[in-house]
DNA sequence: CCTTCATGGATAGCGGCACTATCTAAACAT
DNA sequence: ATGTTTAGATAGTGCCGCTATCCATGAAGG
């Protein structure tokens, strides 16, 4: 396959996957001679995925970079790998830990972990992005008179406890090691997308139940 | 309170307080004379509303001020002015509906909906932004030769059901009509990244109580 | 009263990002 | 021989969320 076709069957233009190609998003194709390049299903497959990310993820272009960097570090343990790729992923801005709010937040989250049991979470407070984003979230809405405390916040959280055990589930149908890696990525990234639609729609259809359309 | 002090309560610039008068996602101040302008509490809390969404839900500017159009719209009855503020944030291209794996999307999503029994929702797939979303995302799955069916979509969407009833009680827990559509807003915008944090954080526990943290 | 400062209003610039366009020299394809 | 395609390099584009500068006006303080 080459470089047009590679475009033809993606749906990408040639200077997109060139783009691609330079920023590290996608392998070189098997150089033929300086100026041909030999491409494979594999690169369509990434393509496909860097793809995805970029436009249903909204990942930026760097941040993806930096996901398929550990997805193919073939160096790392299986769940380093796979957490590795996870954490790669934050989007979130630090907190200032001197806001009021954000202290709050962080107090009411902590609480959160404690009431639901949550120790393995509860050790990666320092460190781990989605706790960072929770406070974020939480303190945002503090800060607009919301008040999301532990209480209110554990239904959910059990709620996205069972969506993650369905998660998880699918990953260990996966045959193949790769496959997990990938599919622990896509999990975190394109479900997300997904669950936020099926989200959307249940309130609508929860909307439309308790008052019809007008 | 003049533009200084508002600046100062809400830790934003005046510049870029000046940036979203001009652009329309603030209200201009009581204006006592040529050179000053009065902003009260309700300034500072439509701004602090106006860079939760911006910063924690990431929408555009000109999104923000589709939203807020809605929200402020006295014209509308109660659930119009609701549903039109949610979907004024959609943020997804139109699916081609010429493509194949968009097709099989729209079949399975279809069928999802009758398998759970949502009427309403079936109603307004053509309309609706978040059955577009789902048809996007499940397209995008498919494409990287996932199968996201009806059947492995239902126990999802039955959790994000559950959630959006969560959402609808605290809603009508609101005292009055117009803190009723902001919270709206605020559900349909800010509990999304919550969520979200929350199902990673989630997905972390889960991996480590299954796989440790090796 | 005079200085200093903040204000609204207008306009221009900036930095980041995801491309997109243009060029070149080399190598096929017919 | 001629037109097309390639890799590789570099520059440009369009959008977006600010940010900076300038201005005339007027308020606040001594």
């Amino acid at each position: 396959m080459r470089l047009a076709e590679l475009s033809r069957h993606s749906g990408v233009s040639t200077a997109t996957i060139k783009y691609y190609l330079r920023e590290g998003l996608l392998p070189p194709g098997r150089q033929i001679n300086a100026t041909t390049a030999e491409y494979d299903e594999e690169h369509l497959r990434r393509l496909r995925l860097v793809r995805a990310m970029i436009q249903v993820g909204r990942l930026p272009v760097s941040t993806v970079r930096e996901v398929l960097g550990h997805v193919d570090d073939d160096s790392l343990g299986r769940s380093i790998r796979l957490g590795a790729a996870l954490w790669a992923l934050p989007q979130v801005p630090e907190p200032d830990e001197d806001d009021e709010y954000v202290r709050a937040a962080h107090q009411e989250v902590a609480a959160l972990l404690d009431r639901l049991g949550w120790h393995n979470a509860k050790l990666l407070t320092t460190i781990s992005p989605a706790y960072r984003s929770l406070v974020v979230a939480v303190a945002a809405l503090r800060r607009l008179g919301y008040d999301w405390g532990a209480e209110r916040l554990a239904p959910y959280a059990e709620l996205m406890h069972r969506t993650a055990v369905l998660d998880l589930d699918h990953l260990e149908a996966q045959p193949s090691e790769a496959e997990r890696v990938e599919t622990a990525v896509l999990a975190a990234i394109l479900n997300e997308p997904l669950l936020r639609a099926l989200h959307r729609l249940a309130q609508e259809e929860e909307t439309a139940r308790r008052y019809g359309f007008e």
